[in-house]
DNA sequence: TAAATAAGATACAAAATGCACCTTATGAGC
DNA sequence: GCTCATAAGGTGCATTTTGTATCTTATTTA
């Protein structure tokens, strides 16, 4: 008989969760269903995770280092202004949202807020922090090259475009329209940067 | 043996979960162990929640009601400025979240979207919902009064003064100190709205 | 090919679940 | 006051889940 090892192994417990939460909300999730699932033994799973949430934080840093290795912002191209760098900015980021779901992006938070000292993912967390920064670092020196002024703002405050995306899927639950996020960048962004 | 009911014995069993959530993160809570901590019977909760997350889901918007239907908004007097007012606006909202902590809030999101049709609080959220727009339109209507110039904004923009609170407190843990807020309110806030 | 490693199976006591059924305190009605 | 309906609290039981120990076996690596 065959045997998944390693990371085959860790993906295939992932997704049998996964899918297990789509049916029971994940508050009730037990090791015995998942080992069920996952066509393997509870064993293997007290080996790797003492409860449950232990899992689910490793599944939700898991999908998020996916989220944040991503080479999203790589794509973006200079528009020509500010507005269409925002605009492409924002859709790319919803884009991400769209891919990963807004659940698992929420649940990210959820996890990280339980979590006492968030010890497994705080570099990962800062490297991501680092990626968005340098995205809009290169979106502001663009326009600043093209001659358009650029008000200096604390740190912080740089992250609007992400906290906008990331409110609304978390906040609202319809679909984000194209014609929201121009909406964003129009009425928040230019004037808060420009 | 004095018996606790209604509300009295529903407050006391939350306030027990509450108190287990403390020590255990909600994903693997147990009736036997909220029974035992509240001093009933499992079959008291079983009469109310089939699951446990069934009775999270009630703790939340209850918290949230208490929260929601507080008279937070009728305390803002009118500063005499815009900014004022937004920073007095900032406050206060900070304040709520400080005290019934940023960790309900999260959790009243996160159990908000795990349940597909958030059948039970639609009410309670529109009724919220209507008195953030109501608190907005107060502050505009005075500086429109006084004469200052008021952008013409998009109605899910006008919320964005709770959302950057919102996205603050749930995204970066660390206190919100009095000076973050007045940034918020000079490099967000008034370029938007003014 | 042998040894090390990790997956998977089995067993078992303890805890938790989900009900059914029973007892009893308490408030509402007369 | 007294009675009765209601809801709280208790008990018992079959089933599921947990946590752990122990053993077998597939697969890697040296």
């Amino acid at each position: 008989m065959e045997r998944r090892r390693g990371d085959e192994l860790l993906e295939s417990l992932f997704d049998a969760t996964f899918q297990l939460m789509k049916e029971t909300p994940h508050t009730n999730l037990t090791f015995q269903q998942i080992a069920e699932a996952a066509k393997t033994s509870r064993t293997v799973l007290y080996r790797r995770w003492p409860t449950t949430f232990d899992l689910l934080q490793d599944i939700y840093t898991y999908k998020a280092r996916k989220l944040f290795e991503g080479e999203y912002f790589d794509e973006l191209k200079d528009t020509g202004s500010l507005r269409g760098d925002f605009i492409q900015l924002l859709t790319v980021y919803q884009g991400v949202y769209d891919e990963i779901g807004a659940d698992v992006m929420n649940n990210y938070f959820y996890i990280r807020m339980q979590d006492p000292d968030h010890s497994r993912e705080t570099a990962l967390h800062t490297a991501s922090l680092e990626k968005h920064q340098q995205a809009i670092a290169h979106i502001l020196k663009n326009a600043k090259a093209r001659g358009e002024k650029i008000k200096k703002l604390s740190k912080v405050t740089l992250m609007l475009p992400f906290d906008l995306i990331r409110m609304e899927n978390m906040a609202r639950q319809a679909n984000i329209s194209k014609k929201r996020l121009i909406a964003m960048v129009d009425e928040v962004l230019l004037p808060v940067f420009s």
